[in-house]
DNA sequence: TCTTTTAATTGTGATATTGCAATATTACGT
DNA sequence: ACGTAATATTGCAATATCACAATTAAAAGA
């Protein structure tokens, strides 16, 4: 097969999965941290901080873009980007939540 | 190219990379999800409870076994599955710390 | 021993992901 | 208009993932 049977499974997992599996790769990672810890941070600038190649950097920026996570601002050549801090905080929240009830129903 | 270079990102990048891909399909949500929420679970209940092939299951219970998160009980015929809550709690602790770092420094 | 149950493994086809070179696009500077 | 800088897109090869049928392995019960 190869594809996810996504429609067995209820919106909520599919959220979780859809969230982590964009967390799940290092180079995703270390975008995330790049961007959120320095301002003004393009895509040239995470080519030369992670040492991977312009389209990879810029492919991985767009599957960040997808979950709705980046802001972008224009600011003459450069496309500044930043974290969207309330999407972040939700994803932290449905995360959160899941770690809660795999903890407490697990003592019984 | 096709495999991820690890090599270029830190320890702890690729930990959370590696815990939040075990994490990015839904099946294993659920798998984790129904093994926190039942007592005495086993492949076969999830394979009914899940609806996929008996193999799949198995095989995406390996990949969250590989990360360490289960523990398993021998009881006659059957295999039941249950949290490692310990190595839980460390993903959590990891991915916590990682939020935090993340919204803390946009902030400036 | 033979059958049944439970679950892992193997093999395979389909699809997705990773990474990059080459190219295209867009906007700024001259 | 032309050259340059920044970034997205396209195309491609290598690898990984997903799902399952068939098989295997191990243990329980008759």
């Amino acid at each position: 097969m190869g594809f996810t049977k996504k429609h067995i499974f209820d919106a909520q997992q599919n959220q979780i999965a859809s969230f982590t599996k964009m967390l799940g790769h290092p180079a995703r990672v270390s975008i995330i941290q790049h961007i959120s810890q320095n301002k003004n941070c393009n895509c040239n600038t995470l080519v030369k901080a992670i040492g991977l190649a312009q389209p990879t950097i810029s492919q991985h920026l767009a599957e960040i873009r997808n979950t709705g996570l980046l802001k972008q601002t224009v600011k003459g050549k450069n496309l500044f980007y930043s974290i969207d801090q309330d999407k972040l905080n939700a994803c932290r929240r449905v995360l959160n939540d899941f770690f809660v009830k795999t903890q407490i129903n697990s003592s019984k």
